[in-house]
DNA sequence: CGAAATCGAGAAAACGTTTTCTGGAAAAGG
DNA sequence: CCTTTTCCAGAAAACGTTTTCTCGATTTCG
């Protein structure tokens, strides 16, 4: 029983035996580092191939003190905003050799120091998406998890960079938009509390208030979903609204809907904006009029700085701002009748 | 110079100088395995709280042989139904404390092994989506990968459990339902030439053509995405056809957009379905009838099984077939017009 | 031609844990 | 009261790599 090559995995040392070169020569072979005799590098070579010999990433990751791997951490798995912050890093890092370890919080806010923790503790560095908990967790929480960085939230801390999105802006955009289109009654469907980028909307909206006294807005508690922006229908017209803001792309598809179902004709009745443009958006009918966030250029970009912070330590993080860009579909049209009179 | 904690990251090393133990203890401490002195045990946790020990899970993991990671390929992580998997597996086996990463070949098959073999060097176990590659080389690929579980995929491997959707059935129910309503000419906006879900769909219609020889059935090439279903539009009518099975639901959702840009009733003049049933079809307008995919219980299952590989070593792996579920909605009706005589 | 510098390969240390092994002290049994 | 067993904490080996260290052999230069 000598062998014990048939008993486990093939490491590095059944290489070395076999080509009769110790456990460095290997080593340096396969990292093509240091130069070696050709002769032990073709008879290593040789070994390997014969044994199929395919390195251990745990023992490699202990000795190099890097596991070429990065933490996501999303609220949500199912919102097609964090699918694509997802995507944008998980492509970019790929390009670059990184792997993506995700863990997703399912909206528990509570959960999503520990698995950042732990997505830390196995990754080389972090990227945290949107978190729910509140500034002072926040703040306690980073410094454990650098280097990391931030999307969709900001922060005092100078060391980390983040990536936000100017939801405020972009939610005036399209009231404006809606405004410019003779719409003096709007509702704003507004999406989770704990949600930084709702937070920005309602700021942003509370601006265009004060620009715009002749507007009457109403805000409705909504949601993210589909779901919720269904269920508003009944709401939104209530309200007597001609224009709705939707919190985002789902929550105006699935509000469209509901409208649908009802009889409402959009954009004839009712104009409804979205928020995100995702890919979806294009497609609904009528198109979706949104503010279209370049989301997967933001995971890229998160990438970006991430590799930075994993290459140089420390060059100067940045705090960057996405504008939306505002995409005039075919939900919103110029307010045909007197908002209803009942 | 004596600190080397304020040096390096704080390791098992610091601990047990601080509670004056050996590194044993510690381990034994953190882990609970084995009974000690409450004594050392108080000291030695004050210690881990003072300096705020994390274990090292690389450390950890070498020492352990395990990684309490799964890697997960898919072939696009921007098509709804795979992110659907790697939800449904993700959050599967978060509820087993095991974390998943993930891996995108975007679509290019000749890096699907690549991923694969490198997610496995890394995780104890892959799960492999729907891949794209030929038949001989996952054959060739599957021994160095197990343990694994295969999705949409099937294989001779007997070691090796497989959940595959049943698409040949569930396109049969389809076309029958199209038939059930008065349609006699159809057409297939066929997916991806080198995805087995696609072949099977060939198959099943096959298989309906010899049921139903009174049916005029035309296939086009289209693709997966929204874009292939939107370009198709033209050609679909072209075909004179008055009910679309479309590859999939966004392939449905694009030839939906195509139809009604060309004022095209849905369902009035061309009945289309869809297959998978994403969030999505149920809030298209009109909504997409399709064929309903548990797609998270297929990821939850890929879970259940991988685990057991992972635990018990082999029980008997399963090769599981789901059934799609014909969902009736709003795109598609009794047929109105006679096909165009044009 | 001899000494210094260069080179390259093997031995050994290091990475941070867990777990087996070992030995001393306490407990149990005769 | 002495011997045997039990218990538990510390020392050391193990996990699978990379990299520093060491040292003999070759080359280079004076």
């Amino acid at each position: 029983m000598a062998r014990k090559t048939a008993n486990r995995r093939v490491g590095i040392i059944d290489v070395a035996q076999r080509a009769g070169v110790s456990l460095a020569s290997v080593s340096r072979v396969m990292n093509g580092n240091f130069s070696v005799d050709p002769d032990i590098a073709a008879r290593v070579r040789a070994a390997a191939a014969e044994l199929k010999y395919q390195p251990n990433a745990v023992g490699r990751s202990l000795a190099l003190g890097k596991t070429d791997t990065i933490g996501i951490v999303v609220p949500d798995l199912a919102n097609p905003t964090f699918q694509g912050m997802l995507r944008g890093v998980s492509r970019a890092a790929a390009q670059d050799g990184y792997r993506v370890l995700i863990a997703d919080s399912s909206e528990v806010s509570s959960e999503e120091s520990i698995l950042a923790g732990e997505a830390r503790r196995r990754c080389d560095g972090v990227v945290l998406c949107a978190p729910r908990m509140n500034e002072a967790e926040l703040e306690a929480l980073l410094p454990s998890l650098r280097p990391l960085v931030l999307i969709n939230r900001s922060t005092a801390d100078t060391q980390t960079p983040s990536l936000v999105v100017d939801y405020g802006q972009g939610i005036q955009d399209l009231a404006a938009h809606l405004v410019e289109l003779g719409h003096t009654r709007l509702a704003f469907l507004a999406g989770p509390e704990r949600s930084a980028g709702n937070q920005a909307r309602l700021q942003g909206l509370e601006k265009f208030r004060v620009d715009h006294p002749e507007v009457e807005l109403t805000t409705l508690p909504a949601g993210s979903s589909f779901e919720a922006g269904h269920l508003s229908a009944e709401a939104v017209l209530a309200t007597g609204a001609t224009g709705v803001l939707a919190f985002n792309d789902l929550v105006a598809m699935g509000l469209l809907s509901g409208l649908h179902e009802r009889g409402i004709d959009v954009p004839g009745d009712i104009s409804v904006t979205g928020f995100d443009d995702i890919p979806f958006a294009n497609y609904t009918t009528p198109p979706l009029t949104t503010a279209a966030v370049a989301i997967n250029d933001i995971g890229e970009q998160a990438w970006h700085e991430l590799r930075q912070l994993l290459d140089d330590g420390d060059p100067e993080p940045a705090h960057t701002t996405f504008q939306p860009e505002l995409k005039r579909r075919g939900s919103t049209g110029r307010v045909r009748k007197k908002p209803n009179l009942s």
